[in-house]
DNA sequence: CCAGCTCTGTCAGCCAGGCGACAAACTCGC
DNA sequence: GCGAGTTTGTCGCCTGGCTGACAGAGCTGG
């Protein structure tokens, strides 16, 4: 099932391991290990040292953090063939955020070490690896944009949209977001109330079709409509 | 005023170029030309092909965007003696955002193509110049959190604070900001009039000093508190 | 198949912050 | 030193979205 040919079958559908050299897909697998995590279960939090990167293989990381009055922001869900944890890989400094299971997960884990060890042997790659904080830094710029101009609703049809395109690195676009409400609500920075409403209505307009613990996008095009004003 | 010598001492003041090897150092400011632009002249637009790397060498370089709906988004103010337009260097992808100067600007311009020639034949820089993402990518997963966690209030207290340390760059801490409370409200995506509120609190409180067109922070300590809640 | 949990749906009340409006203060070029 | 443009300071009204509260619906493990 985890066979080294499997794991490189999921992780081509992502675009950014999918454009890389194939000495350095098979450097990357050559050094990593599979990691799984139970449910909930934490990988990093925000201050800890680099420990390296990781690749989604199966279900998703949530990346988000706590602030001392203990709300919570979600930044992200990371789900496969994503990679993710790289700003610490450039700059040794600690991590930026929590990371932890949503739901049972496995991983693909490339030790900072084994990293180093690559990059100081190749050291153009260090481009390859820069690609997925240009791509981060894009996404993130987005979201601050986002957060500024737009109100709620269009705000999260927007997020709908790119999760459903896989944050426009993976191949394959989904229709079925196997989301809580309350999640896509922490990562807008919107109450889960407020998210219910919004959703009921996009539902109302036939945009989607809400059931226990997930969302599926029924129209496309409406959606991104929706996402406009 | 603008020889190679000032010019480089100037830019020695802020971390980056700072912590760059030497021989990069040379080899970026052999490839650089001054570039001087009047004020609100426009340098890039979002969409833009990439078109090269830039330093503010004097005056401050606008960076935002506008919606359809024509509100802005003004994302930073880059100041002396920091670098801006690292994305396109890495995915040469077009510009995520609209550059401008504010005020009369003197910056230092790297073509792309240069910078193509020199990280060809030096691959290893390729991680240099990801620090740059780097640090673009922390500062802004700090806005995003701030964003969704902080009321009005804390945020432009936290603003404030990050640009007097020149947003963790600079080797030089200021006190007097410049800036027009309009733009500090852009950057904050509060109304000019909630900005004014707040910074006339702090003013009676002793903590800044507001005059035309600029802030001019008192007490740094109480400024950190008010920057917590 | 029951108990406890998670998730959805909805309402009433509230309030932080947006918006429009306008006056006063300041700056700068002529 | 005058006039036009910019910036600050301050109203009052309005509203999008938050909060708290609770009911019902769906899931899951024992």
């Amino acid at each position: 099932m985890h066979d080294a040919h499997t794991q490189r079958t999921r992780l081509l559908g992502g675009y950014w391991f999918n454009g890389l050299p194939v000495a350095l897909q098979d450097a990357l697998l050559h050094a990593a290990s599979l990691r799984q995590l139970t449910a909930g279960q934490s990988l990093f939090r925000r201050g800890d040292p680099p420990c390296g990167l990781y690749a989604v293989l199966n279900g998703a990381m949530r990346i988000g953090a706590v602030n001392p009055a203990g709300k919570e922001a979600l930044l992200t869900l990371v789900e496969a063939p994503n990679w993710f944890g790289e700003i610490s890989l450039f700059d040794n400094q600690p991590r930026t955020h929590d990371a932890s299971a949503e739901g049972p997960v496995t991983l693909l884990h490339i030790p900072q070490a084994s990293l180093q060890r690559l990059l100081s042997a190749e050291p153009q790659h260090w481009r390859d690896f820069a690609l997925l904080l240009s791509q981060k830094l894009r996404l993130a710029f987005i979201a601050l944009e986002d957060m500024s101009l737009l109100p709620a609703a269009p705000r999260l049809a927007r997020r709908l949209l790119q999760m459903a395109e896989g944050y426009g690195e993976s191949s394959h676009s989904r229709r079925v977001l196997q989301l809580p409400q309350e999640q896509l609500a922490l990562m807008l920075a919107i109450s889960r109330q407020t998210t219910n409403q919004i959703l009921k209505e996009l539902q109302a307009q036939g945009i989607v079709q809400l059931t226990y613990g997930e969302i599926e996008i029924l129209d496309l095009q409406r959606l991104q409509q929706a996402a406009q004003a």
